[in-house]
DNA sequence: CCGCATCCGAGTCGATACTG
DNA sequence: CAGTATCGACTCGGATGCGG
């Protein structure tokens, strides 16, 4: 089984890649932490407490792997390990802020369809 | 520069869900063909014609119950079944499209970030 | 033609325990 | 402090068969 992508254009790929990226359930929540400056790991873990410490370590991992978060390791002891944006995290906010934009400003507009939508299916 | 998404707040959670929807494999594949116009159930299938028949009536049940697609069923035999976005639906390409030229325009440092990662990081 | 029901494998998520 | 290792629970997506 191949994830080739019947649909012609190229970078239909690349936009899949990304929202995969994003699309995962902890990015978005990490990146917005971050865009308000550098963060060490035991901060992120305090900040979203409902994350558990092995997902944070991945996501971090595939946002450094993508280019959207540096990691600096402070061989201390205890050692220190701080994250931060890079400029292509910096510049992904813009897109990402726009659909959560969108997202807040239209809640409503989903939520009434939803109702709308139970409405009319009994059962389910 | 700065973040404009409240975070902590119940905002969160509306933008969370938006990215879960939108995050699905098959969503953004649909919604743009769509957004050229009402398309039958049977002509998305031929369409995009790795995704299973499962998926196809799950992503569109989804999309509906959202109110980003509406669903006509015209009840002649054979039956017929066509999907169109509402204006909230093409109200969301706005956003979306931001997002896929910003995968667009910056692949190429997404991909020189992958390359220098893996350079870094024997085996794994 | 449309799409629901069911089963199943693969990958994801998360709690816990352990290391430098 | 900042991870890695392991294992089970859960979810997703695909295949198939049936029904309106």
């Amino acid at each position: 089984m191949k994830p080739q992508i019947a649909h012609n254009s190229v970078d239909c790929r690349h936009v899949k890649q990304l929202l995969n990226r994003i699309g995962g359930k902890w990015t978005v929540l990490i990146v917005t932490r971050l865009s308000r400056g550098p963060m060490r790991f035991s901060e992120l873990k305090r900040d979203i407490s409902e994350i558990s410490q092995k997902m944070l370590t991945s996501t971090l991992r595939d946002l450094e792997e993508d280019g959207f978060v540096r990691r600096a390791v402070t061989p201390s002891i205890p050692p220190r390990v701080d994250y931060e944006l890079t400029d292509l995290g910096h510049d992904l906010l813009g897109p990402l802020d726009a659909l959560g934009a969108w997202a807040v400003k239209n809640k409503d507009r989903v939520e009434e369809a939803r109702q709308r939508y139970r409405a009319l299916q009994p059962g389910r």
